[in-house]
DNA sequence: GTGATTATTTATCATTTGTCAATGTTTTTG
DNA sequence: CAAAAACATTGACAAATGATAAATAATCAC
């Protein structure tokens, strides 16, 4: 069940198949549930996921119960509350399946074991860092300049996935406002 | 000028001495005036700098005239055009000094050599990487789940030298409002 | 399949934020 | 120092978004 996680990663990095392996043996295979939470607000998060079938989101709740949307995972990506994850500390946000999902999953100690042994995992977490900074780097730059209907038309022409298979509500929690917003957002297009 | 680095990395590290000097003998030196661009929309950003003293800005500027300020670097900071950097691809923003300004910096060039040769460089750039996610992580976060009064309270409690040290205008345009909007804001208090 | 639950849309109204304009204040520059 | 430019505040109005409620529509659980 690893050849998606060799295939991305022979992808991103020049390398031979046996390096490759040497990553991906350290990752182990799961499935999960729609609905299931593999961390929760307020645990320490000790694994990061890769996708290989399935959709998962960082999500959390505010004191009026109100849900925001961090970040979502399709096929091919990585997930983790990596702030958590990276400095060991208490998660602020769950981590929650939204479709039934075939995952790979690394522990934090086994991700720092390969670390400290292998000099292509040091690459492959370098690439993942990069991958993700350009990630949020987006992210932060739509947020700052862009209102909801522009969000949402950046999205549709740039990561059309998201909207089309996260739910009204999810996607409206992503943008960062509320179901009923982004009803009037599709009605007027 | 290279204690600054030196003493940043000696914190952020635990190496010796001699293992920093490997990093820091490749930045150099530079002086930059308010209001100088470090550099400009459209360029690719071939470099890193370290904020020794004084304050940099990353931002952008709308078809509207608009500008949006993505990131503030102050003392002990790094700051680049990173996807430009990483990627090698064209920058969307400027680098602009905001206060007169001591930095270090590095040429893409040099970096990626000492990636090459040094395991402690690596390991400067996976530290470097993680604090630039934990920064991106809370800016996504205060954008998706509060509204500017909020944001603006939660800088003066967690990052209160950008209020302090930025103008109106400026801090305006780092929370994604307008300089009036703030102004009211910081009126109703 | 049916009832219960959840999601979506629509409408109304309140609040927040943006736009534009006017004015006062501070900073820069010659 | 004085004029000019940039910055900050305030007010009036417009547009965007949130809150609440109600009516469908879709999905889930038994």
């Amino acid at each position: 069940m690893t050849e998606r996680l060799e295939q991305f990663l022979v992808n991103k990095f020049e390398c031979t198949s046996e390096e490759v392996s040497e990553v991906v043996k350290n990752f182990k295979y799961i499935e999960a549930a729609k609905e299931e939470l593999l961390n929760e607000d307020g645990n320490i998060c000790r694994n990061l996921y890769f996708v290989i079938e399935g959709c998962v989101k960082c999500n959390f709740i505010d004191a009026n119960g109100q849900e925001t949307i961090r970040y979502v995972a399709f096929e091919n990506q990585l997930i983790s509350s990596f702030h958590s994850f990276i400095k060991g500390t208490p998660s602020n946000e769950y981590i929650t399946v939204v479709e039934p999902s075939k995952l790979l999953t690394i522990s934090h100690t086994d991700f720092k074991l390969g670390l400290s042994k292998s000099s292509l995992f040091k690459d492959f977490y370098i690439k993942m860092l990069e991958i993700t900074y350009l990630n949020n780097h987006w992210r932060i730059r739509t947020f700052l300049s862009l209102d909801a209907k522009q969000r949402y038309e950046y999205l549709i022409k740039n990561d059309k996935r998201i909207v089309q298979r996260l739910s009204n509500k999810n996607l409206s929690h992503f943008l960062g406002i509320t179901q009923e917003s982004l009803s009037r957002i599709k009605a007027k297009k």
